[in-house]
RNA sequence: UCCCCAGUAGCUCAGUUGGCAGAGCAGGUGACUGUUAAUCACCGGGUCGCAUGUUCGAGUCAUGCCUGGGGAGCCA
């Protein structure tokens, strides 16, 4: 069994007789007529029972079905302005295939954060978190396709890591048979290093984990990244593939979504529409500037906070691009800036709206001496990136690339407060269930 | 790890100086030929997060704990 017809398709069958499976989403009743909500994942529709269309047992039971049974409806397909999809079934026939053992816990009212998360397995079937999920898809289709079409190879990164690409805390550790510890990885980067030293545009997509103690609506325990890493690119090149990258992502989500943002999420779409290259390009010293002219109280050195980001990214209709950030504050790995060695070349993409930074990147550290020397000012052992190393010692190359998190992203576009809605099932400090 | 807030019906919440446990929605029964979270009538629904204490009497006050939410640090 596999149904012929789905909601989404349905105006091509206008005037003909149909059956639709689905779920009753939502019923209502006006004397000698049912109005019943047929979703079936692509679509609701609504089902309309007239008492003289079907019979007695059909009209009584229409009128008797809890949210979420599920049937199939045989009826005519007609259009109908009053209808949001713009066609109705006039239904001649309904079948139960099985009624809910309980009353679905989730209504049309609203309900606290705390009892959807819990229910997060059937809240996936409201309007609302369906459209979230096709933007997610949407936008992971969007990525792949930005660097399939660039020549970028995907390279597969390791779950399992034996040490922290970037430090040892807030990582998951793991046993791992004789050899000790494992550790979930945090991050692909340095061994897309290795890749883009072998195929020259390389990128990894996959889930990363990370064990800060964070609450925050911005935080996830487990979430996706991209990062895609290119050799013989310096920052300038990391930045406009960059900004290419996140309008390209943006415009196929408008393309495709424009609609459900709009309607189901009453995002403000015209703000999307403003991301386009080129984006705004400030450095970090610049950055303190505007906030101390701002009257924050920061200076030279201090790191750029949530309340911070937004007052810059405030400033403009579209992401800006803080680079050159303290070499201090940075990843052993970052390339120093040879202008000025007390900042690295790196750059954060903070997306607007307050939806703070979606991208972290920046030109890596090509040279072996100076990168051995940063391990060692770092504390980090030597040993555990004798590999990497190994990367500057056979035919080094200037290189960079970036990171961004998925789930930023959603909530960036679809305009959520927080981005456990944009992953199916999230994974936060206070919660690994369902 | 730290700071703040919340926990009362299936859900969202109200509950006055400490004095009989409440509403809306959801659910059930019925009315209604155009409902979009329909409307109307009637009905059922409680370990007030847990424990201890104060008191004649605690949903209410105190202490501790548990759970969840928001934020800081850190980060995508």
């Amino acid at each position: 069994m596999y149904p012929l017809l789905h909601v989404a398709d349905i105006a091509a069958h206008e005037g003909q007789e149909v059956t639709l499976h689905g779920w009753l989403h939502h019923r209502a009743s006006k004397g000698k007529l049912h109005f019943l909500k047929l979703r079936d994942g692509t679509g609701i529709i609504q089902c309309v029972v007239f008492k003289g269309n079907v019979t007695p047992e059909v009209f009584f039971e229409a009128d008797h079905l809890p949210q979420e049974t599920s049937i199939s409806v045989r009826g005519l397909v007609k259009k109908d302005q009053r209808s949001p999809l713009g066609y109705e079934l006039d239904v001649r026939d309904l079948t139960v295939i099985a009624r809910p053992s309980q009353e679905f816990p989730l209504g049309h009212k609203e309900h606290g954060v705390a009892f959807l998360m819990e229910q997060r397995h059937l809240w996936l079937r409201s309007q609302r978190q369906t459209v979230v999920l096709r933007v997610r898809a949407t936008v992971v289709k969007a990525i792949r396709d930005f660097f399939d079409e660039r020549g970028f190879t995907l390279v597969d990164a390791p779950i399992f890591t034996p040490a922290a690409c970037e430090g040892t805390s807030n990582l998951f550790e793991v046993p791992y048979f004789d050899l000790g510890k494992a550790y979930l990885t945090q991050s692909g980067q340095l061994y897309m290093e290795a890749g883009a030293m072998a195929l020259g545009k390389v990128y990894c997509f996959g889930p990363t984990f990370r064990a800060e103690k964070s609450k925050t609506r911005r935080h996830l325990t487990e979430f996706w990244m991209v990062e895609p890493e290119v050799a013989f690119m310096d920052l300038e090149g990391d930045m406009e593939l960059m900004e290419q990258f996140v309008s390209s992502v943006v415009g196929k989500v408008l393309a495709k979504h424009e609609q459900e943002l709009v309607t189901v999420l009453e995002r403000d779409v015209s703000k999307l529409k403003n991301v386009v290259p080129p984006f705004p390009r400030i450095t970090y010293t610049e950055a303190v500037e505007v906030l101390q002219k701002a009257g924050h109280p920061m200076k030279w050195g201090d790191d750029i906070g949530g309340d911070e980001e937004t007052v810059l990214a405030s400033a403009y209709d579209r992401p800006v691009m803080v680079h050159r950030y303290p070499a201090a504050m940075k990843a052993f790995y970052f390339k120093k800036d040879p202008k000025d060695p007390s900042v690295a070349l790196g750059c954060d993409v903070l997306a607007p709206e307050g939806y703070g930074e979606i991208i972290g990147g920046g030109q890596r550290e090509e040279d072996l001496a100076t990168l051995e020397a940063a391990i060692a000012h770092h504390g980090l052992p030597k040993e555990a990136f004798e590999w990497y190393l190994d990367l500057r010692r056979y035919g080094t190359v200037p290189h960079a690339g970036f990171g961004m998190g998925v789930e930023r992203c959603v909530a960036w576009v679809c305009g959520l407060h927080h981005v456990r809605e944009t992953i199916p099932f999230a994974r936060m400090m206070e919660r690994i269930t369902p």
